[in-house]
DNA sequence: ATGGCCACCGAGGGTGGA
């Protein structure tokens, strides 16, 4: 079973990339964030053409989570329960007997503002919810952007900023790794500077001037069934890409 | 040279991303 995830930063715009990449790369499960684009105009019909099932939580202009995947989705969860949230940042929903859950979190911006404060909240609902769909759901695997570099071999030497690398966000990322999730990425060997996001300035992807932001994280069961994970760096080279590469785990069946 | 790019909305430049 392969289930990856890519921010596709509009899924209007990068449609055909998003069509020819579930074509070469036949994933069972897809996790998609930054839709831009409200549920009305959600492009089921292309997906499906494609031969997979869509579930979603969209809006306008930002945000916006899907779960693509060749099965149904079962048990569909938008937001994450309790927690009062205007922006479409999560949806939730079981294949076949994994719980695969799409999340983009908070940018935070700058370290200190407004919404480094909102993206530090944020993270503690979702700890305190995932604890319950662990519970709940012993085989999980929550995909997504994180905006977070877990360490420091996640970054390129030239970032300056602390956002995305600062220590309370790490410190949030390890109390996610703490109910029992394990990096898929780490359990294998890999390339030194395997970076998920290119700023589109400064020719980044050129200069392999990135940061590991975008993760899988599995639950203690589905351990021991990862066979690979890997950054499919492939369309981050085409014309208009986005500035994620798509993020990929095979699990055993 | 202290910003460079991209997508959004909407009709020009402001906002947000990371």
């Amino acid at each position: 079973m392969k289930i990856a995830t890519w921010n596709v930063n509009s899924l209007k715009v990068r449609l055909p990339h998003l069509l020819d990449w579930l074509a070469a790369e036949q994933p069972d499960a897809l996790c998609l964030q930054e839709l831009k684009c409200e549920d009305k105009a959600f492009p089921l019909a292309e997906i499906e053409a494609a031969g997979y099932q869509a579930v979603f939580n969209g809006q306008k202009t930002y945000n916006g989570v899907a779960i693509l995947s060749k099965q149904p989705a079962h048990a569909v969860q938008r937001d994450i329960p309790g927690f009062a949230d205007e922006q479409k940042r999560i949806i939730a929903a079981t294949i076949g007997d994994v719980r695969v859950i799409s999340a983009y979190v908070v940018n935070g911006q700058a370290v200190g503002s407004d919404k480094y404060a909102y993206k530090l909240a944020w993270l503690e609902a979702l700890t305190a919810w995932l604890k319950d769909e662990l519970a709940q759901h012993p085989k999980l695997v929550l995909a997504g952007d994180y905006n977070i570099a877990p360490d420091d071999r996640d970054v390129h030497p030239d970032w300056k900023e602390e956002i995305l690398v600062s220590a309370p966000e790490r410190a949030a990322f390890q109390t996610l790794l703490d109910l029992g999730l394990t990096d898929a990425f780490r359990i294998f060997e890999q390339p030194e500077k395997s970076f998920s996001w290119w700023d589109y300035r400064m020719m980044a992807f050129r200069r392999n001037f990135g940061l590991r932001i975008d993760h899988l994280l599995v639950s203690a069961p589905l351990v021991p069934l990862a066979q690979r994970c890997w950054v499919d760096k492939a369309p981050r080279k085409l014309d208009r890409p986005s500035d994620h590469a798509p993020v990929i785990v095979e699990l055993r069946a």
